[in-house]
DNA sequence: GTCGACATGTAAATTGTTACATGATTTA
DNA sequence: TAAATCATGTAACAATTTACATGTCGAC
């Protein structure tokens, strides 16, 4: 048995949420933006968009808004679905996060802008930052240990992933480098 | 109505066919296995692993094997397993698998050992490449039109992206000097 | 002799995929 | 006027998550 009758948003749910938190859109736009757009992992097609709307307006994080007769329907956020996008994107982050979910945190990142405060933003680079680092030591040190044992595909493959990881972690202090700067300002 | 009744693995029963190609391993070592390293963004969880271990038995791509009445049954991949598995090894890579679903080509990648010939392998590398190199260029555009109308967080998501193709794109010619080495020898 | 890890599973609920359906509007 | 795109949906199915259940074995 469940034993929560609270939302609890799937990824997909968020990235909608995310989405037309600046501006409402059509269902269809809603779609075709994932569909064309990089941030469109968080799958389109209207068997899952559709729904997924339909839940967030049953939990009330968005509304159906019509502007005019002649204007189609648009989904807009409201104060409850912006609150409740603020708790994601506001929720420390944990370790298994960065190593097995980090598109979910670029997500959040990338949703950051208007919704939370500099010192939020700051706090969030600088947990990923760290548990990064020490995740790439843990690597490093398992491809020490490990890599004359590994199958040469494997070991590529494992190499890859520490490389992408050494660049996300330049990426990351770059971008502190900028949201400091702002701050600042 | 599905239009098959053929066998169509999902990527957790490739992952599955994959870790066990070399040697037999048992339901509770293939679940670790996919929780404890970087392998495994592909669901470990005994609600995942037992059916999906039925389904391959159920399709005759993995057989249980009993070696002694002291040890525990392990799970064997079968030839028609293998046959399954070197099909999808030796699949044409597609440009929207790069875009969007790259973390299937690395596994992949990391299972092509020792299924398929060097030219093969090659061919997959050349072709992801070539892929992979005409989507950063389209990324490149886009950021030079677009960026200045980006939030700040946005950009910088879409920046991580470009640098994470391109480190990307650097690891595949690396691997490619290393396999095509290895074929001259 | 209890705790944690080993080990294998099932049931319910939820999600997402695939395929189908339908109609309006735009463009070549 | 035919094709493509805009636009919204549903139904059937497959897969996964979450939670529960149960039992063994070794270490401390």
């Amino acid at each position: 048995m469940k034993q929560d009758n609270f939302i609890n948003p799937t990824l997909l749910d968020y990235a909608i949420l995310g989405l037309i938190q600046n501006q409402p859109l059509s269902g269809y736009r809603i779609r075709k933006t994932f569909e064309e757009t990089a941030l469109g992992n968080y799958s389109s097609s209207p068997g899952s968009i559709y729904p997924a709307l339909k839940r967030l307006q049953k939990y009330e994080l968005v509304e159906k808004i019509k502007l005019s007769a002649s204007v189609k329907s648009q989904f807009q956020i409201t104060q409850n679905g912006i609150q409740i996008l603020q708790i994601w994107l506001s929720k420390p982050i944990e370790k298994m996060e960065v190593e097995k979910r980090i598109h979910e945190l670029f997500l959040r990142f990338a949703f950051m802008d208007n919704l939370i405060n500099n010192k939020r933003k700051i706090i969030f680079l600088k947990s990923f930052r760290d548990f990064l680092s020490s995740y790439i030591g843990e690597l490093q040190e398992y491809h020490g240990n490990e890599s004359d044992n590994m199958p040469l595909h494997g070991r590529l493959a494992f190499e890859h992933g520490i490389e992408s990881s050494k660049t996300t972690l330049k990426w990351i202090k770059k971008a502190l480098l900028q949201i400091t700067k702002n701050e600042i300002k």
